[in-house]
DNA sequence: GTGAAAGCGCTAACAG
DNA sequence: CTGTTAGCGCTTTCAC
């Protein structure tokens, strides 16, 4: 009953070479030099042979070319959460630096794995490792994993860290000054007359113990007492941030500006006291971390610590592909902007 | 000149089954079953047998188990880019619904393989489909590709695309009322007493086609009569859209109202507008489309046309599930709605 | 130039 | 319950 159209049509189920190969009339070494552009199969045949997988639209079968090859041609990029924190990859920041990844990555015809991870179970990286997907891994983030980032770091060469350093870490790692940014962002608000600052974020993970640190250090270059009432922990989610800010209104204790760990936790902090009737910048100043894209367009715009994340992507994918390589590469810092608009 | 403790330390180089098989003195097909949890191996072998993978921080490799399984627990996550727009991942439209569906999916134990593709090379499609990296697709929105989509859809089944509906399209779509979402736009506009409306988008993508739909029935409702000059071409980066107002503006042309395809062609009209000394909404009212984050954070926030990206990425990867696992799915369709906020 | 054959590391049918 | 064995589809050494 078919018609011999539908005969002739192209066979779209799962070929392999050795089909190619018999419809080619040559062997299966052929073919796949062929299609690997080696020039010691002839100009003439290689075309003939592409020409043939192409009509039949076949294309070699990355699993079984990983396998051989022990490459995937594929980047992961792991974005470790901690469980509790409930966060999602749809956090702005991570979409932000995802993306710009994604695109370096895709320029260098490699293929982004995203892998999402839960940190509190042990082995999560070894698991990353070993399961051989990615020929590279890029970590969006030490959060809590230090030590397992660095006893993985002497036997896997190809990852890249963003974060921040830390004394003895052995991995490579790429990151902004996180403290010179909490520095920077305290001084302003200090020279914008304000005394009683305070700080919103969780102190976990390496970059938020150093914003702190930057934030302890401008108080201290100006004189300005400390007070630990003013240290309102908050995971990085914004109804966390919301009952954060809420619990310090309602305290009672006395505060003129808000330092928050992110840009995220810092818009949160915004409507927030907005919300509860305070002016902004007027009775509480706020600066946030980041400058992600939605900093410029809050009400009023948001003052900020600028990290060029464009300029972070690259480098990351940079030493990772010379790691790649089987170069060494140095952990590299980029300096901090601070950005001011006017929320503080 | 090792030391026996150097000795101990857990290998963590290319291990494979067969080393696993050798240390629990077992064969090879023992520790595979054990592994996978096969309760033919009794509970204290297999137990042994994983407590053996896991201090030697075994893990299986997942080529050659893609190879053999024919599966390959990843989802390819496919961002079709016509290659002249210079688009590029860190659209914010883009990230938003890839960061929804990165988390649906890791929700499902799966993992997101993102993959840009420019859709002016032929065969891209198939490509992907052939090299077997994913047990499922996902296309985020239809470009100028419906027969590249319609053409596969009758051989590969597990794939769902983002869009609008086309007449006669044979693969799995999801998407958003965008006709009516054009129509509310302008009938909104209208009612405002606007009048001179100018369509701001490219109408060549079905998604766009069907907006500009809308947009002339909301004129034709009202008896509004259409007027060419009013529609500005422009692709969907910031910087062309930029070009296109500031070619209207300097045009002559008389207009009170822009609707634009994509609220990062809102946003930026919007700019763009108050640049050049119009006030927003008094002078030029400015409708979006999407309802990205940015939206309600814009001065003044953007009135819009809200698609449920959080239930649409959900359905999508329910859709593709339900493909992997044989099922047939429909096509869906959700509503839009009308967010009025402060640009008109 | 080209092909035969080995093997990448795994799973599962089959045999015991 | 466990092991032997045959591939999954490819690349590359080695022999011709």
């Amino acid at each position: 009953m078919d018609s011999p159209d539908l005969v002739m049509a192209p066979e779209r189920g799962r070929l392999k070479m050795a089909d190619i190969a018999r419809m080619a009339g040559v062997s299966i070494s052929t073919v796949s030099r062929a299609l690997a552009g080696n020039p010691l199969i002839p100009k003439a045949l290689r075309d003939q042979i592409v020409e043939i997988a192409q009509t039949h639209g076949y294309v070699v079968n990355q699993s079984a070319r990983s396998l051989r090859l022990r490459k995937t041609d594929t980047i992961g990029v792991i974005i470790p959460l901690a469980h509790e924190a409930g966060q999602t990859i749809s956090d702005p920041f991570f979409l932000e630096i995802v993306g710009r990844l994604a695109d370096e990555i895709t320029r260098r015809d490699y293929l982004v794995l995203l892998n999402k991870v839960i940190t509190t179970e042990p082995g999560w990286l070894d698991r990353i490792i070993q399961s051989h997907r990615a020929d590279g891994l890029l970590i969006i983030g030490q959060s809590t994993q230090h030590e397992a980032l660095n006893s993985v770091a002497d036997t896997y060469r190809p990852m890249v860290v963003w974060g921040a350093t830390m004394p003895g870490h052995r991995y490579c790692l790429a990151g902004s000054d996180n403290r010179e940014g909490g520095r920077l962002a305290v001084s302003h608000l200090i020279a914008r007359g304000r005394r009683r600052i305070a700080f919103l974020g969780e102190v976990d993970a390496p970059e938020a113990v150093q914003r702190f640190e930057g934030y302890r250090k401008g108080l201290d270059e100006a004189g300005v007492a400390f007070d630990p009432a003013l240290v309102i922990p908050s995971h990085y989610t914004r109804g966390d941030a919301q009952r954060a800010v809420e619990g310090l209104l309602a305290s009672g204790v006395q505060f003129d500006a808000v330092f928050a760990f992110s840009d995220v936790l810092a818009l949160t902090a915004l409507t927030t006291l907005q919300r509860a009737g305070k002016r902004v910048p007027e009775d509480v100043a706020v600066v946030g971390f980041d400058d992600i894209l939605l900093a410029q367009h809050s009400t009023p715009p948001l003052t900020t610590i600028r990290v060029d994340l464009e300029a972070g992507a690259r480098t990351m994918v940079d030493l990772l592909f010379r790691r790649m390589a089987g170069a060494s590469s140095p952990s590299t810092i980029s300096p901090v902007e601070l950005v001011v608009r006017e929320s503080a």
